[in-house]
DNA sequence: GTCGCATTGTCAAGAGGCTTAACTGATGGG
DNA sequence: CCCATCAGTTAAGCCTCTTGACAATGCGAC
């Protein structure tokens, strides 16, 4: 049973956070000001250090609140289709993580625009769940999800294997260590190449560098991607079909 | 002929740039303090008024430099083959952007790291070269390049047209538009991929999120993408062949 | 019911950054 | 040789974040 106080002030610290992603939308900035979160909230900036370790603090408890709900809505559309839809689940997860970027583009650059700037000075966001810096707990996240995701679609049987090709020495070794549970190195080349693919048209997305087609395209350009992606990887075609309007490669 | 004046006067605007960008590679960040460059020139802040507008103004003054390197860069590569080897500028081009990203990973924060997060307050980098933000005058570039190195290559008729893909009405209508010369729909589209998973992979390494695999695997790795997207953009094989170690797709 | 104490919040003040204003010294062109 | 222009300095203002001292609140125990 949780007390009063520690649920006032549960509250407050989410009343915090929201206040500072809503100035952040609002100014379009992700560089918010203490002392503005705390007029709007009608109290004074020292106030809040009895509720985050200053402004860095704020800041990173952002970043793994966002990274935790993209851990989440990853987890939850691979876990909505079977094992067996091997297609279907990578199709979900690409959706997944295309969705949680646009969905807000502040926690987005929270994740991966200031890792790499630092986002003050001090940029300790060595919290919960971030690693070495958010961007690589992301970065992380996202390259287990895939594979994971080969790894059962090899288990159930459900995916084409890959043709052999030619892999240089180096790779072999690089991608014959211990990291890799059972993927042949073919798979792990083919899984980091889908992994840059989609983050990179994620990023050109989210702010803006495919604006100059209409709105209506971008989602089936990010289809018709996914798609060619599906096929480099060896994975069959989602149960369901590819959604209307899907380019075919 | 310039003055002596001028000329001085621009040494050290020279070498203010060269303070500031020696202070982010040995920091790590790009969140220089100007009053720190001021005193590793052993001046006064206030001085560096004379020169740059502000923080701001040094700042994009740096995001402009390190925009028409990369351009530069781009076109050097793409130049020094002849456009009969659409495979080898492509390849070039490729090339010449990861160089460009790894061989200063601040300058490249500076254009797209920043350009996100608002690098200040103000965040006012419209300055020449820069039209809505360094990521998108980036980003233009970039999508250039490769709109100029099919156009050429399908005037030299060295480019295997691509096999007709079904797009949805909604592609054909958007890229049909003024803005793509003579590009057809699926090549458009092969392009947008090519280039959002150029980018993609080069964020992620430039950013240290491919490190779990040795420094040596970084480079074939690259190289297997380019060369899957040379395909994806019915780009022949270079004429001097893949470089010994690239993974066939 | 009331006392004690942890919690919450305010105010005052310091530190450190950017930026402007006023001023001084130097310099190079005429 | 002169003086207008430029380069650079100091002083000061402003705005942040942050800390410390202090007041008020209210929960929970006796």
């Amino acid at each position: 049973m949780q007390t009063r106080r520690e649920a006032t002030r549960e509250a407050t610290i989410r009343e915090i956070k929201q206040t500072a992603l809503a100035r952040m939308r609002s100014e379009g900035t992700v560089d918010v000001r203490l002392s503005d979160v705390a007029r709007d909230m009608r109290m004074s900036a020292p106030g809040l250090y009895r509720y985050f370790d200053g402004r860095d603090g704020l800041l990173t408890a952002l970043i793994v609140d966002t990274l935790t709900d993209l851990a989440v809505r990853v987890e939850k559309a691979r876990g909505a289709l079977p094992v067996t839809d091997s297609g279907g689940r990578f199709l979900a997860v690409a959706q997944a993580y295309r969705e949680w970027a646009l969905s807000d583009r502040e926690g987005f650059t929270l994740v991966f625009g200031p890792a790499l700037a630092g986002f003050s000075k001090g940029h300790q966001a060595h919290a919960d769940g971030v690693a070495e810096g958010p961007d690589k707990a992301a970065a992380l996240r996202a390259m287990e999800g895939l594979r994971a995701l080969t790894r059962e679609a090899d288990e159930a049987g459900t995916r084409r294997p890959l043709p052999l090709t030619t892999l240089p020495p180096v790779l072999l070794e690089a991608f014959a260590d211990e990291v890799h549970h059972g993927a042949d190195p073919a798979t792990e080349l083919a899984m980091c190449h889908a992994w840059a693919s989609l983050h990179g048209f994620v990023t050109l997305e989210a702010y803006g560098n495919l604006d100059w087609h209409g709105p209506d395209c971008r989602e089936p350009m990010f289809l018709g991607l996914v798609r060619l992606l599906a096929g480099v990887m060896g994975l069959p075609e989602p149960a369901g079909g590819w959604p209307p309007g899907t380019p075919a490669p």
